[in-house]
DNA sequence: GAATTCCCCTG
DNA sequence: CAGGTGATATTG
């Protein structure tokens, strides 16, 4: 095992960035595969799954190659241990107390400490406090915020408490970590959400393109841009693709600054970003795709959730993507609030109240809708597949398009989609070999049409 | 015991 | 003024 971090590291091969981290003996410093200082000898080395667990014993985070910033490891990743759903539900769930996550994995929470001790040797708490402490490195590398705003953003309740964990942490202050000075003129906050190449990014453009609302997305030809809203928060952000450097500029404004943690995990899964495409590009080939058909560093293009994946695809049933493009566009315009020049995307609330008659589309399906938008708004928080499938209109074609859309899910299997149904007989493929990762085998089957 | 808040220092 | 730090009272 450890002859293959070796041979990673000396290769700093950008796709190994984030499966692993190097800690250095001597310096008491940790790195990730990629970071361009020297390698150090092999005699004066350690290796760490997480960066959590090189923190833990000891070691700060590098100032060159930025552990913070390393790509996140695929969210799959032995999805079915314990350890790993609850690291995930600790990231995820930052505010949730830790007996509510150790509940949801069916463990107490006494229990749940002494798996993460003896797995990776962090307790729950201290396994929140670095990733709120690597991200807030993140932040003031990136020098638009001051460290008031870094410290909430990153989910500290004061200053204070930032600065004594960072010194404690890394044996620097939060303004030395800033090594330039803080640029106060900054017009947006910009973070970069690196990715593991390839990265198929003229698919995911023309996918977006082709089904852009107006006014509220724009896409060009190396970006994706968007208005969001968070409840009352209003935000905007815009992704730049960098092929070169593994990944995206992210600029962002947002009214509530604590809001940023949040959007950028969304944007991480609308972008598809933890994606490991090796892995996807293998499951594919056992599938029976040809090898010269597969598209290097497919992903899953997101939408903003699962409220807008069920509009989209309630508004695209039976018919072309173009149509359903078009009514999306006119249920948005209707709907949407708009602002000066800036639309969002509308709420339950909004599309249960609209009349929706703009939409040339059957009755049945208006009905469809707005059903769908009560549940939604009824329902916000508590909303799941099962549900969705008793509104009547909402069968499994769309349940299945909410869930790949929206929530990401890697295993989505679209087989009573018409264009699947003509491109599995073409292909000759046999989607089960693809599991768990059927999504990407329906998005590459659609891009062969 | 740890977090929070406040005060005051420095550049 | 922004940021860093020690001291203090309060809290669970």
């Amino acid at each position: 095992m450890s002859e293959q971090y070796r041979q990673a590291r000396l290769s700093r091969d950008p796709r190994f960035d984030g499966q692993f981290f190097i800690a250095v003996k001597t310096t008491g410093i940790f790195c990730r595969p990629v970071c361009p200082a020297a390698p150090p000898l092999e005699n004066n080395v350690e290796y760490y799954a997480l960066a959590h667990q090189a923190m833990q014993a000891g070691y700060r985070p590098c100032l060159r190659c930025r552990p913070d910033s390393a790509p996140e490891s695929p969210a799959w990743r032995g999805v079915d241990t314990t350890v790993e759903r609850g690291l995930r539900l600790l990231t995820d769930n930052p505010e949730q107390n830790i007996k509510k996550i150790a509940d949801r994995l069916g463990i107490t929470d006494r229990y749940f400490r002494a798996l993460l001790q003896r797995h990776i040797g962090v307790s729950p708490k201290q396994y929140r406090l670095f990733e709120q402490l690597l991200f807030a490195k993140q932040l003031l590398h990136q020098g638009q915020l001051s460290v008031e705003q870094v410290a909430q953003a990153s989910g500290f309740t004061s200053a204070r408490r930032l600065q004594t964990h960072m010194k404690s942490i890394t044996g620097l202050t939060p303004s030395q970590i800033r090594k330039r000075k803080r640029n106060v003129n900054g017009q947006h906050i910009r973070v970069t959400l690196p990715f593991r190449p390839p990265y198929a990014w003229p698919f995911i453009r023309d996918f977006l393109a082709r089904r852009m609302v107006k006014q509220v997305e724009q896409v060009t030809d190396n970006s994706y841009a968007r208005h969001v809203t968070f409840g009352e928060v209003r935000g905007w952000f815009r992704a730049t693709f960098d092929d070169q450097r593994c990944y995206f500029d992210v600029e962002i404004e947002l009214d509530d600054i604590r809001m940023l943690k949040p959007l950028l995990t969304k944007i991480r899964r609308i972008l598809d970003l933890q994606c490991d495409p090796i892995l996807i590009q293998s499951a594919l080939l056992s599938a029976g795709v040809a090898s010269q058909d597969i598209l290097h560093g497919l992903r899953i293009p997101g939408v903003w959730d699962t409220f807008e994946a069920g509009c989209r695809a309630i508004l695209g049933q039976q018919v072309s993507v173009k149509a359903a493009h078009q009514l999306l566009n006119t249920l948005v315009m209707h709907v949407g609030r708009r602002e000066n020049d800036r639309r969002y995307f509308p709420t339950p609330q909004q599309v249960a109240d609209a009349p929706l008659q703009e939409l040339k589309m059957p009755d049945s399906r208006r009905q469809t809708l707005r059903h769908f938008a009560q549940h939604m708004a009824a329902h916000a928080d508590a909303a799941s597949p099962q549900d969705w499938l008793q509104l009547k209109g909402i069968g499994p074609w769309t349940v299945a398009y909410m869930q790949l859309r929206g929530e990401s899910a890697p295993d989505i299997w679209l087989e009573s989609d018409l264009v699947i149904k003509k491109q599995i007989d073409k292909h000759r493929v046999t989607a089960q070999r693809a599991a768990p990762w059927r999504s990407y085998l329906t998005l590459q089957l659609w891009s062969m049409a």
